[in-house]
DNA sequence: TCTGGGGTCCTAGGACCC
DNA sequence: TCTGGGGTCCTAGGACCC
């Protein structure tokens, strides 16, 4: 069996643990840039607040309701959810975090009686240490725990727990779930299996795999199967290391200067080169794109792939090759909106060919980054960090509505008033 | 006054080479 | 005179996820 804990609302449940006076209210979390709504309580998706919506666009609304908005604040999510993470742990040995919101476990059989139970014991616990709202849902494949934990959320009854143990349970939920409810199904293919006449899950359970399989690809016929309750897709406790590594940000004002923008892709390929160094990679090949803003018109969008001299991971080699690659793809006239670099044809360190004829990464370039990391790490990010990345930082993203870094930062940490 | 997220993986199609 | 295969690299864009 497999148990998946999904956070509700999380950014919105983030800010409450902070504001409970805001529990039981609206509340919205705006994405990098206060750009679009990335999450929404439940009383506000109770209005009709929709997701992935421009806020501009529906603040508005957003006034006449009164709903309270945040920009979102990485640091605090991350620590919540480290926070959310130990907790579960507490009641599983084997916990894959899939995403900052959600874990996959493999439920300890037996533990609580039942597995009902079970799912409970972790609700509360994870509600009573950390005061984040949670559901569960538990069943023979990922891909099912994954529909019967929105089950648990959607369905009051269940009590935000969802335990699919036998046959007539299972057909019962995929009975009610439509196919783009089901995990790895977008929207696209959902309009093509609707063609078909594939509405349910239940429909898409019990389709023809071989005749799918020619018409989509391997991951559909996969869900198949594992919507049928044959398991494929295993608890991934170490995911494998990224094969693409991507850092990409929109700026908080439009750039139509070069130099600011040559900054702004020092940061983002230090951060890509962070990120790569976590996993233990080596780089061969770049990607860096800018483009203007999609929506305005006389869209330029324009990405160069460049070769690196040799394997890396160096910050120094990255940015050098990520600025004078932004310099070609710069074009004066034009009001950019976003840049990004990103990390293609990894390695593992560990297994690089090495060239007889061209220099590989020197270890003294090693001993440095992995000093650079050790340090702001200790100390916080950005105590070290190359000068090419500015420091005035006037493309940073836009964060009007930001909460305190509450338990991240000592300058921000919550008063507790004696009276 | 203006404003529209970020990350990963995959594929189609064009250009070029032998 | 006309026609032809196969591989690699690059770019753009689609699809999906949170």
């Amino acid at each position: 069996m497999f148990g998946l804990i999904d956070c509700n609302s999380f950014y919105c449940s983030c800010e409450q643990i902070f504001r409970p006076d805001l529990r039981g209210k609206p509340v919205v979390v705006l994405s990098n840039n206060d750009g679009c709504i990335v999450a929404r309580s439940k009383e506000a998706k109770a209005l009709g607040i929709p997701d992935l919506e421009p806020y501009f666009k529906l603040e508005p609304l957003l006034k006449k309701h009164g709903v309270h908005v945040f920009s979102s604040n990485y640091a605090l999510y991350g620590d919540i959810s480290a926070r959310v993470v130990d907790t579960i742990r507490q009641f599983a040995s084997d916990v894959e975090v899939y995403s900052c919101d959600e874990s996959f476990v493999r439920p300890i059989d037996g533990l609580f009686g039942n597995y009902q139970e079970y799912g409970q014991q972790i609700k509360k616990a994870i509600w009573k240490q950390v005061r984040i709202p949670v559901g569960v849902g538990i069943a023979q494949t990922k891909t099912l725990a994954k529909l019967a934990n929105k089950a648990a959320k959607k369905i009051p009854k269940l009590n935000h727990v969802c335990v699919l143990e036998r046959e007539d349970q299972r057909e019962w939920l995929l009975r009610k779930a439509a196919t783009k409810d089901v995990w790895g199904v977008g929207s696209r293919v959902s309009k093509r299996l609707a063609d078909m006449g594939i509405h349910s899950a239940w429909d898409l359970a019990n389709a023809n795999t071989k005749h799918l399989r020619t018409q989509f690809n391997v991951t559909l016929e996969r869900t198949v199967e594992e919507l049928n309750g044959v398991s494929c897709l295993e608890l991934d406790e170490q995911p494998s290391p990224k094969k693409q590594i991507y850092c990409t940000r929109s700026f908080g004002e439009k750039q139509s200067e070069l130099e600011p923008i040559k900054q702004a892709v020092a940061l983002y390929a230090s951060r890509a080169g962070e990120k790569l160094r976590k996993q233990n990679c080596l780089a061969t090949n770049m990607l860096v794109f800018l483009q203007t803003s999609p929506f305005g018109e006389n869209h330029y969008s324009k990405s160069a792939t460049i070769k690196l001299p040799y394997p890396t991971d160096d910050t120094r080699v990255l940015i050098a090759y990520a600025t004078f690659a932004i310099s070609q793809l710069f074009r004066k006239g034009y009001q950019f909106q976003k840049a990004g670099v990103g990390l293609i044809d990894i390695t593992d360190k560990s297994n690089i060919q090495v060239d007889l004829f061209t220099p590989a990464q020197s270890l003294r370039s090693d001993k440095l980054m992995s000093l650079i990391d050790q340090v702001n790490s200790s100390f916080g990010r950005d105590t070290l960090f190359c000068a090419a990345e500015g420091t005035k930082k006037k493309w940073s993203m836009k964060q009007m509505k930001r909460s305190p870094m509450f338990t991240v930062d000592w300058s921000d940490l919550p008063l507790a008033a004696c009276t």
